[in-house]
RNA sequence: GCACCAGUAGCUCAGUGGAUAGAGCAAUGGCCUCCGGAGCCAUGUGCGUAGGUUCGAUUCCUAUCUGGUGCACCA
């Protein structure tokens, strides 16, 4: 539709290119104001004529040509152009195309492969509340690129090498054993690791020790590799029960352990390219003429860290995925060492670093205004904030309906969608401070109102005995102003996905699904659906089926799930 | 000190050059004998400050204030 009028405008206007025309025609802010706006500000200039007499000689022209008879009306308002589709030709275009099965979908992505680095917990710590954003926000790119026909690899980076394990193997072999490990997981290891720091305090040679273990672990030693091994295992059968709650998965789990053996090569092509600098005793790669800190390859102890090892992953995911693009989920407070990883990579001779390697940051969170600390108990952890949602949600069905059959499925997908909501909602690089007053609220802009929103949907169609969705209705009965607004809302669903993928926001599909789900219950309220008039049931009912239908799709988008009652 | 990010309604936030700046929360009042009241409707002071670019600025530029984050052997 908005083709064809661009069409039209371009046959009336020599000064602007159709591309032009189209990143010019808006929707106006009312209906009132037509279904299509073009501004003639711009031609003002060029045509030395005042915006109103251009819009009314464009009007004009228009109006004497024979393709324009699908517009009903075109007024001049000011210096704008305002189109009235003809309102049954308008919801018929509308309606078939939001029917279709792959309505939002696109082969844009064209099989191209887009590498996407998230979640990357580090092993033997707690799954707590921050990571969950990198988790969340990392599914619902994937999804949205999957979309979009991208073929999309979701990589788990777990911080599984580095001193850290020696520390612990230290403190289990001291304080530690199997049965309370065993029996306690993750929270054992943190007490663990706790303990070591306390008493390296007092007595720093325990340090010492712990530095000798890792490079235990780099010679393969194998009781020291034993011993990590055994506690990647612990931590990944607890991380595995946070993603199954979440319903999410990877398709790989590459820690940095992964690279550990692929860091020379790094430290070659850099020195080869001439950039590795001696400063300070270690090697790093003077980053001044950019602006930046330099960026460190090796301790001055000859060991690798984590900006080798993301060279390393890098250049691996390079050869294996020949990705068009890389993305890293990862707090804004990294932003720094991606910079300086990036520039590395593009200084090595690989151009495309520039455009394919991407950071992704997301905005602190804190915890009741304080930062998150383990040591000081403030912290919660992600699973109790999963449970705790979903037992808070299993009281209000119990409360509100508690016939409800499978209620435990039920509680579990809406609890976990407003988890999920309630992380995806605002942009990503807004600080978040945790509240779980705000967290357990289920009114107005959440996941539970978009999902009771879709129960609704579900509910009348349920209740329409026989009926079967077909666009042969007639469209004339969704003229109305509560219908139309409805229909311009979903008729958006395409463009939002190409939106939220270009900005890599996740928050511009969540924002589209309360606005659908305003605009229906808007619809709802005014127009009763199931009655007698047979064309009157069909074109409303097949509002509502295709209003269900995106609203699924919107949230699928976001990793939540849908349930059909609640 | 330098760099990056953010400042919009009491609170949480939409709005990436266009028409009278919008939602939700909280508060108050209202809503069909009828398709799900986790819903719908109604009620309000606001773009941190000062310049600049533009026909037009919440949006772009500069300065400034406030808050957050980062600045090599942690990730």
């Amino acid at each position: 539709m908005k083709n064809k009028i661009i069409d039209l405008i371009a046959a009336n206007v020599d000064a602007l290119s159709k591309e032009e025309i189209s990143d010019l025609i808006e929707i106006p802010p009312k209906p009132e104001l037509g279904d299509y706006a073009f501004p003639c500000f711009r031609l003002a200039k060029a045509m030395r004529k005042a915006p109103q007499m251009i819009a009314a000689d464009i009007k004009a022209g228009i109006e004497a040509m024979e393709d324009a008879s699908f517009i009903d009306e075109i007024r001049v308002e000011g210096a704008y152009l305002n189109f009235y589709i003809k309102k049954d030709i308008f919801v018929k275009s509308m309606v078939e195309a939001a029917f279709e099965d792959n309505f939002g979908a696109s082969d844009m992505g064209d099989g191209q492969t887009i590498c996407i680095d998230y979640s990357s917990p580090n092993v033997a710590k707690n799954f707590h509340v921050g990571h969950l954003r990198t988790t969340i926000i990392g599914n619902s790119l994937y999804k949205i690129f999957s979309k979009l026909g991208y073929n999309v690899v979701r990589i788990n980076h777990l911080g599984d090498w580095g001193t850290q394990f020696g520390k612990l193997i230290v403190a289990y072999k001291a304080w530690g054993d199997e049965e309370t490990v065993k029996k306690d997981g993750v929270g054992e290891l943190m007490k663990l690791y706790v303990k070591f720091h306390e008493e390296a305090e007092k007595n720093p040679s325990l340090n010492d020790e712990a530095r000798a273990w890792f490079a235990k672990m780099e010679q393969g030693d194998d009781e020291a590799l034993k011993i990590w091994q055994w506690f990647k295992d612990i931590s990944l059968i607890e991380y595995k029960r946070t993603y199954d709650l979440l319903g999410m998965d990877f398709d790989y789990y590459l820690g940095e352990s992964f690279y550990r053996d692929k860091t020379d090569d790094v430290v070659k092509r850099i020195s080869d390219a001439g950039l590795l600098k001696d400063s300070e005793g270690a090697k790093i790669v003077d980053l001044e003429e950019y602006n930046m800190a330099p960026c460190l390859i090796l301790k001055n102890d000859g060991s690798s860290i984590y900006a080798t090892r993301d060279l390393a992953a890098i250049f691996y995911r390079k050869e294996t995925y020949n990705f068009v693009k890389c993305l890293y989920v990862t707090g804004q407070e990294q932003k720094l060492h991606f910079a300086q990883v990036f520039k590395v990579v593009e200084l090595l001779g690989n151009d495309w670093a520039k455009d394919q390697l991407i950071h992704i940051p997301y905005g602190l969170v804190s915890l009741e205004g304080a930062k998150l600390s383990t040591r000081s108990g403030n912290i919660i952890y992600a699973e109790d904030i999963l449970l705790e949602a979903i037992s808070k949600i299993k009281e209000i069905i119990e409360e509100k309906n508690p016939e409800l059959p499978d209620k435990d499925e039920t509680a579990k997908k809406i609890g976990v969608g407003a988890v999920l909501f309630n992380d995806l909602y605002n942009q990503r690089i807004k600080d978040v401070s945790f509240k779980w007053e705000k967290l357990l609220n289920f009114d107005g802009e959440t996941g539970p109102y978009v999902q009771y929103t879709y129960a609704r949907c579900s509910s009348i169609l349920r209740k329409l005995t026989g009926y079967t969705p077909s666009v042969d209705i007639d469209f004339s009965i969704l003229t109305d102003v509560d219908s139309m607004e409805l229909l311009k809302e979903i008729s958006r669903f395409p463009k939002v996905v190409k939106d939220a993928a270009d900005k890599y926001e996740p928050s511009v599909v969540a924002r589209f699904a309360v606005d659908m789900a305003q605009a229906f219950n808007k619809f709802y309220n005014a127009n009763r659906i199931n009655v007698d008039e047979e064309n009157v049931r069909n074109a409303r009912a097949l509002l509502v089926y295709i209003t269900k239908k995106t609203i699924k799709d919107a949230m699928l988008l976001l990793g939540i799930e849908c349930p059909e009652q609640m």
